[in-house]
DNA sequence: ACAAAACGAGAGCACTGCTCTTGACAGTTT
DNA sequence: AAACTGTCAAGAGCAGTGCTCTCGTTTTGT
């Protein structure tokens, strides 16, 4: 009985061990780790570790759910601090979430945000993390339409007015079946300049990470990034 | 004489079949590709290989610079086609000439624009051909300004009036420093929304090629990417 | 108390990047 | 024409990889 569980909580211990020495791998040799080499800092043969992931995408797929679930909750928790009616705070807070996360992994956000795996096919279990993100904003949004703060028909804040290019009609489709299963209060127009914005948000901090702004921002990235931020709550209109 | 010409001749030829192969075995195996793979498909052994390449990373950098270079082409070809005072046509050009390479080439995108390999530092020779992209937009804004129809002080346009968040001091210095070696008779402020806009469409093609848009955008993708174009340009005020 | 499940260790297979040595040519010089 | 020099492909070998299988041992459930 007791013994089981002891059994159960060293299985556990294990695993969490095996997953934080891989994690600590992942910063000096990226997506191809070595589970020998994990298996060695553990004090352990290799084949054992196999006793506790079956292969190494296996670890690989774990690591990448651990690693959507921290960037969310780090995402969930900065903007849980700002006032609800506080719109742009709100996106503030969970861009810069966002940012400092990747910034304190880098190599982790690399995993999950950079390129594919070649052989590697992500399993259904993570794309529930992995929209946590993209929930946290898509709930901004209808909170601003619920409270009315928000709001593409009709009268448009000034800043807003005039941003919009017309919606191509599948793209407007598209748009409206997103919005059906997602987020069904938000209309397709302000939708669009969300999807604008969230990509906008991960293209900043993906070339930040990746190195695209050597010998250009160098200074003054966290100020460009709060800049980008601001100038894509312009164009939702938060 | 002539002899020495047929030896580096079939030298060459033979560093091209060598990096052809590699690129073909790119699709499958991304960015660790085998030497002893290429080698094999060539019929040689691999320690032939190192003959004409003295480490993977060498092959792997002789890679990254054919694909900036074809990606650099790609764009420059689509948007010398439209005519020099058409600035809306030639941003959409150069866009979709990028985002058709990348498409027709995803593995190859993902060498370069995606995560960064671990142990892999790009040398210098690199930083030119990457440069062939954001020098088509940059010297896209220098005409615009040039011609008149580009501009941020003043009379603005109007789909550009309110457009930009003030831009933070450490910022807009950094701006500067950018704009007095790359593109002198930029204004600040045009060069940030171009900065803006060049992100996007980088995080646009990056989100589509990384999967980030399954189960989201499927059927309009061109549409939406052709969308966000427009939405940069009128940012832009193009 | 006994069978069943879980476990760690080790050997082994096919693969990788890379180094070193060997032997066969080609081009040049004497 | 002979000797020399540099280039080349081939092979063996080293250390590392993911993964499978087998073998005793320990722990668990009945």
């Amino acid at each position: 009985m007791t013994a089981k569980n002891i059994r159960a909580r060293v299985r556990d211990e294990l695993t969490s061990e095996i997953k934080a020495i891989a994690r600590r791998q992942l910063a000096t040799e990226g997506a191809n780790l070595s589970l020998r080499a994990v298996a060695r800092e553990l004090g352990m043969v290799s084949s054992a570790v196999y006793r506790y992931f079956p292969s190494r995408d296996d670890l690989l797929t774990a690591l990448i759910i651990d690693c959507y679930d921290e960037l969310g909750t780090a995402a969930e928790t900065a903007e849980a601090a700002v006032d609800r009616a506080d719109l742009l705070g709100r996106w503030l807070a969970a861009g810069h979430g966002i940012r400092d996360w990747a910034l304190a992994n880098p190599a982790e956000y690399a995993l999950i945000y950079g390129s594919p795996v070649p052989g590697y096919k992500a399993p259904e279990t993570t794309i529930g993390p992995a929209a946590r993100t993209t929930d946290l904003i898509l709930t901004l949004l209808a909170d601003g339409v619920a409270t009315g703060a928000l709001t593409t028909g009709g009268a448009e804040p000034a800043a807003v007015a005039g941003h919009g290019s017309p919606l191509p009609v599948d793209l407007a489709a598209e748009l409206d079946r997103i919005a059906a299963l997602a987020c069904p209060t938000v209309p397709r127009e302000l939708l669009a300049r969300g999807i604008t914005a969230w990509i906008q948000l991960f293209g900043v901090v993906t070339f930040e990470l990746f190195g695209r702004f050597q010998n250009m921002i160098e200074d003054s990235r966290r100020s460009f990034f709060d800049h980008q931020l601001r100038v894509m709550a312009r164009h939702i209109g938060l």
